[in-house]
DNA sequence: AGTACCACCTGACGGC
DNA sequence: TGCCGTCAGGTGGTAC
C-alpha cells in the first residue's frame, strides 16, 4: 500500500491531527520494527513537540525537538488519531497533553520506527535518490539511461528514484506504452521524457485522489484492474509476470518490447 | 550493476 | 465450516 503517494497523504493526515502539541507519552510494543529503544523514544520525545514533518519517498519524518522520528510502514500500515483504545496492531502510540493519540499501525511488521538528527543524513546514509516529485528532467534522465536493468526495475530501485513501487510502476509504464522488461538504457530522450511527465502526473493524481486504499483512481487507470477480471481499462486481455521477483500487470496489446 | 532467491511477518482469498 | 497453500503494494542480505 503505503508508496510516496500513500505517504504523502500521511503527511498531510499528520499535519492536520498531531503538530505542535507537548507530548505526554509514548507506548511502543517491543518488536523488530524499532530502531531505536523505548527509553531513547521516550527521553528525546516526551515533552517536546513535533513541529514540522517531510516526506522522502515512502518515507515519513516528523521533527521534534533536535530529533526526526521515522517512520516507514513497509507493506502495511497506517496512522490514526485518536481518543481511546488504539487500532489493532498499532506498534507506537504518541499520547498528547488532549489525550489524543496517534498510533502507528504495522500489521506485518515490516515498518520501521526510530530517530535520526538529520534527514539528509539518513537519506544519504540508505543511498536513496531524489524523492520522485522532487527528481529534475535531468536528474531522472541520468538515472534511467545509466540504468543497464529493465524499466520496471529501474524505476523502483529507491537509490536511483524514491518513491516509486511495485503498483505505481506498472501504472506508469502502462500509461507510457512500455514493456515493463525494457531496458532502460535503450529508452529514447522522448521516451524518458514522458515517463518522467507520467511519473509526475500519476503520483500527483494519487494524491489528489487520496491512494489507492483509502480513494478511487481514475478509471482510465490500469491500478483499479490488477484484481479485477485481467482486462486491461481499454479492455485488452492484461498479462501477469515477474519483473526481478515483482507481480507485474501489463497489457501487452499496448505495451511493446520493441515499441520506439 | 543486475538478478534471483530467501527472509522478515500477518491476513486475505481460493480450492478442496 | 475449516484447513492449507499462495499471494500481497516493503526492504535487506546473499550468492552468482
Amino acid at each position: 500500500m503505503p508508496e510516496l503517494p500513500e505517504v504523502r497523504i500521511y503527511k498531510k493526515y499528520f499535519d492536520s491531527t498531531s503538530l505542535h502539541q507537548k507530548i505526554k507519552g509514548l507506548k511502543a510494543s517491543a518488536n523488530r520494527i524499532l530502531e531505536t529503544p523505548k527509553k531513547t523514544l521516550n527521553k528525546k520525545l516526551v515533552g517536546e513537540k513535533f513541529e514540522k514533518t517531510r516526506a522522502h519517498g515512502k518515507y515519513l519524518f516528523a521533527r521534534a525537538g533536535d530529533n526526526w522520528l521515522v517512520l516507514h510502514f513497509g507493506m502495511t500500515g497506517d496512522l490514526h488519531y485518536g481518543k481511546g483504545e488504539p487500532p489493532e496492531h498499532t506498534k507506537l502510540q504518541v499520547l498528547f497533553e488532549n489525550d489524543y493519540c496517534l498510533s502507528f499501525q504495522n500489521p506485518r511488521k515490516l515498518g520501521k520506527v526510530g530517530l535520526v538528527n538529520s534527514v539528509q543524513e539518513f537519506i544519504e546514509d540508505k543511498g536513496l535518490g531524489p524523492d520522485a516529485l522532487r527528481i529534475s528532467y535531468d536528474q531522472f534522465k541520468k538515472a534511467v539511461q545509466s540504468s543497464r536493468g529493465t524499466m520496471k526495475y529501474t524505476l523502483m530501485n529507491q537509490k536511483k528514484v524514491a518513491g516509486v513501487g511495485n503498483i505505481y510502476s506498472d501504472e506508469i509504464l502502462y500509461q507510457t506504452r512500455i514493456h515493463p522488461e525494457t531496458k532502460a538504457n535503450q529508452l529514447s530522450d522522448d521516451k524518458v521524457r514522458r515517463v518522467y511527465d507520467a511519473t509526475r502526473r500519476i503520483l500527483r493524481t494519487a494524491i489528489r485522489h487520496k491512494g489507492v486504499e483509502k480513494g478511487e483512481l481514475p478509471n482510465h487507470y490500469l491500478i483499479p484492474y490488477r484484481h479485477g477480471d485481467k482486462k486491461c481499462p481499454k479492455g485488452h486481455d492484461l498479462k501477469k509476470i515477474k519483473v526481478s521477483g515483482r507481480s507485474t500487470y501489463y497489457c501487452p496489446a499496448e505495451q511493446k518490447k520493441s515499441a520506439k
